[in-house]
DNA sequence: TTGACATGCAACCTTTTAGTTGCATTATAA
DNA sequence: TTATAATGCAACTAAAAGGTTGCATGTCAA
C-alpha cells in the first residue's frame, strides 16, 4: 500500500497514468511525447508505477507496451479510503463543535 | 489537489490520520506519544497535513487541538479516483487482449 | 548481416524530504 | 508572579527522489 501513495505522489507519475487511460498500451516513446522530461526519467517513473503495481509492461518485439491496472486503485478506494468515508459525519460534526466551544486564538 | 496526494506519501503521516480517525482532536503531545520520533518531526508532519486541508488545528489555552477533516479524501475519491474507476473495466479487458495476443518475451 | 530503432543499465548531480538538536515564546497553575 | 508545560522557530544532517548523460543490449527490416 506505501508503494502505491508513493507512486501517486508525483505529478509526473500521475500525469501517465492519466495518458495511458486516455490510450492503453503506450509505448515508451509514445509516453515520452509531450513528456518535457528525458526518456529515462520516464522508464523511472514506469518502474516506480509499476512496483505500486499501477502499470503493467508486455513486450511485443522491440517495443514494450505499457497498460494501466485499475485493480490497485480499486482496493485503495475500497480498503483504505472507505474507512474515513464511515466517519466522514462524525469528523465534521467533532470540527464543528470543536469551533463552537472555542474562542480561538488564530482562525 | 497535489499537496494532499503529497500529504498521503508519507506512512507516518497516514498514521498519525489513523490516529485522529481513531480519536479526534488530540494535542500535539497526545500524537507523540508512541510515534518513535521527535516532537519537532510530528509538527512537521501536522504542518504537511495542515496544508493538504487534512487536519484542522484550534487552540485551546495552551494546547493546540488537531481535527481531522475529511472533505478533502471525500473530493479525491470522487474527482480523481472516480474517472478511473469507469474505465476499470475497459483496461482490463485491453490487458487480458494483449496478453492474449502476446508471445511475451518475460513475464 | 548490418544499420537503425527501442529499451536497459549505471554513474552522477541537485533538490527535497524526514529527521534531529537547541533555544524562544506563550499560557496555565500554584 | 514565577515555575512549568505546550508549542514554535531555525539551523543542521542524512537519505531519498527526480533528473541528466553516456553507453550497452536486443530486435526488426532492408
Amino acid at each position: 500500500m506505501d508503494a502505491l501513495f508513493k507512486a501517486l505522489a508525483d505529478p509526473s507519475r500521475r500525469t501517465l497514468l492519466d495518458r495511458l487511460h486516455l490510450r492503453n498500451g503506450q509505448t515508451l516513446q509514445e509516453l515520452c511525447r509531450d513528456a518535457a522530461m528525458s526518456r529515462q526519467a520516464v522508464t523511472k517513473h514506469l518502474t516506480i508505477l509499476k512496483r505500486a503495481d499501477l502499470v503493467i509492461p508486455l513486450w511485443r518485439g522491440r517495443e514494450k507496451l505499457h497498460y494501466l491496472n485499475p485493480v490497485p486503485l480499486s482496493l485503495m478506494a475500497e480498503r483504505w479510503m472507505r474507512k474515513y468515508e464511515e466517519g466522514r459525519l462524525r469528523a465534521l460534526f467533532d470540527l464543528k463543535k470543536a469551533l463552537e466551544e472555542n474562542r480561538p486564538r488564530n482562525l
